[in-house]
DNA sequence: CATGGGGTCGTC
DNA sequence: GACGACCC
């Protein structure tokens, strides 16, 4: 059935809080918790350790309540920047974890900021076969629990811990007798083939464990079963620093006195519903219930769900995704805070776009994509506060556009004029999301090329991971040597960032890739180790040679192209000020612009026919940079005709562009690495910005004179009627009030009290920009 | 006022 | 695309 697969959900252990500990050792061991916004009661706690646990306190508490539960508890506060809690720091150390994980298997799914699941189907199969007849012995699982064969699953036991110390480490010494005794059972026993599997999971688990701790300095538990929703489910049974593996055999038993609602998607209403209707309590109660009768309450598709999902089966697949789909940021406004005025509504808007732009500015660097949506999130208040989403395409993401497209979207969600002061109803919450990101053609190549290149450096290690037959002991565990020496590097407390910017874009790269490629062994590590090599032999005096070869070229070219580029647009831009109006799907208009007036640069004719094929509403924003000398424009150009192509962007057509460009991205990667050449990189990367002196990446001074541009048209403009369509957007428009009328209750409000005219937009859009 | 600030997914 | 449900 369905049991063939082993996946892993991997979940840190109160990580904001070793997030704070990693970087203050001092609070190492001592109750703490992070809270955010200290200066109400304390602030919310966020994150509680395990210490400050054992005293009562509990994620949610207001500061001040966890103060008096456990008087010595340190309390830490997150980050705040442009005056909002700004969770960088807790996003860079998940990814650093994502990063060892990945060592393991392409197959990682980022679950959230905290949590990842691993298909290790192929994996273990390759371990079984290294393992032949050897048998997997309880000490090579040194922090495994088997669930189901454990008595005291219950919460009963740990909740009688308020007299501290003592009391705890004399359960947590009778826990470990049992745990021994229940995996060697187990071990023992071993009747079915799926059992080893997932006994070979949790061999393999213990040791990604153990990469990620001594690689991240983190602990984590984990939970290995034949699908996701076991899996999640069962790391949270033994959770400081355990692992815990459900063989099918148990889930009955787990199931039977397990409340519905500890279900992944049962935690909420529905999870209620099916408790209440049913008149069942525990995940076992639900299997005296035919398919039919549990659709007959739920729904036809959540019924199959749930009717399997109650005999522990469960399909969802294990997605490879690394990264995040959306990068955002939100608010409350709360009480006196609220934000009742059309200045407050734009100045939090500025903020939120600024941090937003910020984020996504990393993320073209780091995996070289770029968003093409932006959606804004407000709620209102009111008898329910009414939230509503809107969203349009974007075409750049400087704080500037992103926040005048954030206001020209939500501006209608103003009942009071836009000429108004007044924003009304007040908002209490604003967010501002950026998402359905696009890879950037930059380093994506032909995958086997790219492979070989890269996989003459490295260690070899076959697919699917690293291949370790020691097994972890203690908590001195091995882990995958070879390539560990090159992540092991260091990530010391305090230089975070540093680090992950060293290892990110790499991993991030193949990252994305990892979704696609097909059985071949192109995995992170072999990228990753090349350019930790490439790095060590700087330090050490070893090189390899092709790279200077490569690397050179393409540096003569990029002193030149900034300059082509500047002036290509300014003439461009003189011309046509249609462009930034309303969102033109030009694409081909403007790149003609571009290509006329400056003659003849077959590179980057090359750069925006690629742009324009990636990009379904080409703009010649976010220039890919540094395309290779010997890019062929033409036969792009060619493919750029054919309308099928271009919707139809799939791995082939990536292929054949890779194909061409292949050298390029190896002379890419080489310059990149070209720290030596300081002085060059910096005089030709960088220029002065005419307009406002700003020392601005010559890649990106498009971007940048575009903004010119756009501020002076709409100071040109000013009273022009036209409505504040953004130079980098296209605003879908949508009925104003449908959303909030949409539910029941029957109070409508007229649709014509909520038009906005787009002349006082105008206006409204206007000041706020030449305010800025 | 008071878990906030993230995220993902399914449905219409 | 908008919204709600759900999760940490």
């Amino acid at each position: 059935m369905s049991l063939e697969r082993v996946v892993v959900l991997i979940d840190m252990d109160c990580f904001y809080v070793q997030v704070e500990q990693r970087e203050q050792p001092e609070l190492k061991g001592k109750p703490c918790a992070v809270v955010q916004y200290k200066t109400y009661k304390g602030g919310g706690t966020i994150a509680v350790s395990y210490e400050a646990r054992d005293h009562g306190v509990k994620r949610g508490m207001m500061g001040e309540e966890a103060q008096k539960l456990c008087p010595e508890i340190q309390l830490v506060r997150v980050p705040v920047q442009r005056d909002k809690a700004d969770l960088t720091k807790y996003r860079e150390a998940g990814a650093e974890v994502i990063n060892v994980l990945s060592q393991f298997s392409k197959n990682v799914e980022r679950a959230s900021i905290d949590e990842a699941y691993i298909d290790l189907t192929d994996v273990v199969e390759a371990r079984l076969s290294q393992l032949g007849d050897g048998a997997i012995l309880p000490e090579m699982l040194p922090f495994t629990h088997v669930a189901g064969w454990e008595t005291d699953t219950n919460p009963e036991q740990q909740r009688k811990d308020e007299d501290g110390d003592r009391k705890r480490q004399k359960t947590a010494k009778s826990k470990e007798d049992t745990r021994k005794e229940h995996l060697s059972q187990w071990l023992k026993d071993m009747s079915s083939e799926t059992d080893k599997r997932l006994a070979v999971g949790a061999l393999i688990t213990e040791e990604m464990r153990a990469a990620v701790l001594k690689q991240t300095k983190f602990n984590c538990s984990a939970g290995i079963a034949h699908n996701k929703m076991l899996a999640k489910l069962v790391c949270g049974l033994n959770k400081p620093r355990k692992q815990t593996v459900l063989p099918h055999n148990s889930v009955q038993a787990v199931f039977r006195d397990l409340p519905i609602s500890k279900v992944r998607g049962l935690g909420g209403k529905l999870g209620a519903a099916v408790t209440q209707d049913l008149n069942v309590t525990n995940m076992g109660d639900l299997v005296k219930y035919t398919e039919q009768e549990l659709q007959a309450k739920v729904g036809s598709k959540t019924g199959v769900w749930l009717y399997r999902t109650c005999r522990g089966f469960e399909d969802e697949p294990v997605r490879p995704r690394q990264l995040p789909k959306s990068v955002g940021c939100s608010k409350n406004f709360l009480g006196k805070s609220c934000l009742n005025t059309v200045e407050k509504v734009k100045f939090w808007l500025g903020q939120l776009s600024e941090e937003v732009s910020e984020r996504l500015q990393k993320e073209e660097d780091l995996n070289n994509r770029i968003p093409k949506s932006l959606s804004v999130y407000v709620r209102q208040q009111g008898k329910p506060p009414t939230t509503s989403t809107r969203s349009c395409s974007v075409h750049s993401y400087d704080a500037q556009t992103l926040s005048r497209t954030a206001l020209s979207l939500i501006q209608n969600l103003n009942r009071a004029g836009s000429h108004q002061a007044a924003w009304v109803p007040a908002i209490i919450n604003l967010g501002l999301s950026a998402s359905k990101f696009t890879d950037l053609p930059k380093f994506r190549g032909d995958n086997a090329s790219l492979d070989s290149f890269f996989s003459s450096q490295s260690g070899g290690a076959s697919a699917g991971g690293p291949s370790v037959i020691s097994v972890p002991q203690k908590s001195n565990g091995k882990s995958p040597q070879g390539l560990e020496n090159f992540f092991s590097k260091k990530s010391s407390p305090g230089s975070d960032s540093e680090s992950l910017k060293e290892i990110g874009p790499t991993e991030q790269r193949v990252a994305v890739d990892a979704g696609t490629p097909p059985k071949g062994d192109v995995s992170g590590k072999n990228i990753v180790s090349f350019f930790k090599k490439k790095e060590n032999a700087k330090k050490e005096g070893v090189d390899g040679k092709e790279m200077q070869r490569t690397s050179h070229g393409c540096e003569t070219e990029s002193t030149e192209k900034p300059k082509n580029f500047k002036v290509v647009i300014n003439e461009k831009r003189n011309g046509s000020k249609e462009d930034l109006q309303e969102g033109r799907r030009d694409g081909d208009i403007s790149r003609k612009q571009i290509d006329d007036g400056r003659g003849h640069d077959i590179k980057e004719e090359g750069e925006s026919v690629l742009r324009g094929f990636f990009h379904s509403k080409s703009s010649r924003n976010h220039s890919s940079r540094k395309l290779s000398p010997d890019f062929k424009g033409s036969e792009l150009a060619k493919d750029e005709d054919s309308d099928s192509s271009r919707k139809e962007f799939d791995e082939d057509t990536a292929s054949r562009l890779y194909g061409e460009a292949k050298t390029e991205v190896q002379a890419s990667i080489e310059e990149s690495l070209e720290d030596t050449d300081v002085d060059t990189k910096k005089d030709s990367d960088y220029v002065t910005c005419d307009r406002c002196q700003k020392s601005i990446s010559a890649w990106d001074l498009p971007e940048h004179l575009d903004f010119h541009v756009a501020m002076d048209l709409q100071r040109r403009e000013n009273g022009s009627g036209t409505a504040p369509s953004t130079s980098g957007s296209t605003v879908s428009h949508n009925s104003s009030v449908k959303t909030v009328a949409g539910k029941r209750k029957g109070k409508q409000q007229g649709p014509a009290a909520k038009k906005v005219k787009s002349d006082s937009n105008s206006k409204t859009l206007h000041s706020f920009f030449s305010q800025k």
